[in-house]
DNA sequence: ACCTGAACACCGTTCAAGT
DNA sequence: ACCTGAACACCGTTCAAGT
């Protein structure tokens, strides 16, 4: 019944294209494909989902990265706009460790994300460049404050915080692992007493 | 020449099923392809550099994971060889930096190789039970003598490792990286003072 | 100008047939 | 008992044809 009224609605108005409804649309079919299936979910899918062919897709997003950014560039842009709150701690080292527990909480529904975090973060979508622009602010914060070793790269710590996500077994979401993993890394950040 | 050479006793002698030699020059042939490709690598190239039909492969090796830890189980026995030398040490956290750091090197020349390591580790394969045993009881022992807080389990300490050798940007072995990320990851496991 | 999906290529996996 | 590779299914990617 619904669906012979699709099949009529698309046979009486040939799908006008309005780009931005449209896109909006596929977005969110987008995020509940990879929820569902994880960042590996086969691009036929999504195409299916979305209700768009597969080479639109295509020309829309090149690239798995591509789709990967645009279907977290919302959860990024909610980590961003942890800024003032952040700003307003008073330890440097502490404002970084909520960062990237944030981080690890927005990212963390997409399965399998975490591998491909530092890619996604380098996209130029905005809410993925506010989110990396507050944490590379936050750790040279840190590294000023001397809370921070002075060697240490953004991207190192993005590579650590994407172990962290990454399940040892398969399956088994385990928020004490999380705790406990990123309560290692912020504490091996420290600079080394001698 | 030498391929003529090959095809001819390949005819002439139907190639007697010496099931130990076989697998010997498949696992050669297999290291090889990983070290090629990474651990992505195709199970049709993977047979065919091996001499071997695809469904041979199979019965041999049912999974991808067998796979990885049959290629890998000659380097994780080196790394259990530093048993001896590790049980030396002074410092417990010393020991159980420096077979991570030995578990990285023998580990790097299959790209990707490292988030899998967890599922590696854990296979049945001899050297990949050696080493496993010998971290294990590097990490218990860093634990009783109070030098990593207590609640670390050995797969979070793997999963932490896997993200060092995990390149940033693709490409790019940056061995200073790597030193760094495992000094952070070593001086965070220490207990926190209070 | 934008969209579509058939078509091609490549890979994983199984299994009937061969020795 | 062991090996083989054709056959099937599924997925990524391109591009000629449609609007």
């Amino acid at each position: 019944m619904s669906a012979n009224g699709r099949a009529e609605m698309k046979k009486s108005r040939p799908l006008r294209a309005d780009a931005g409804e449209n896109l909006v649309r596929s977005l969110e079919q987008l995020k509940a494909v990879f929820v569902e299936r994880g960042v590996d979910a086969s691009l036929e899918e999504i195409a299916k989902r979305s209700s768009v062919g597969i080479g639109t897709l295509y020309r829309h997003f090149p690239s798995r990265a591509k789709l990967l950014a645009a279907a977290s560039d919302e959860q990024l842009a909610t980590v961003a706009r942890k800024e003032a709150e952040l700003d307003g701690l008073d330890s440097r080292l502490e404002a970084l460790h909520l960062f990237l527990k944030e981080l690890v909480k927005r990212t963390g529904m997409y399965h399998g994300l975490a591998a491909a975090l530092n890619t996604v973060l380098n996209s130029d979508a905005p809410g993925c460049k506010a989110a990396t622009d507050l944490g590379k602010r936050l750790l040279k914060g840190a590294q000023d404050a001397s809370e921070v070793r002075s060697d240490i790269k953004f991207e190192d710590v993005v590579s650590l915080v994407g172990a962290v996500s990454l399940s040892p077994q398969k399956g088994a979401r385990d928020p004490a692992r999380i705790n406990r993993m990123l309560e290692v890394i912020i504490e091996g950040l420290r600079p080394i007493q001698r």
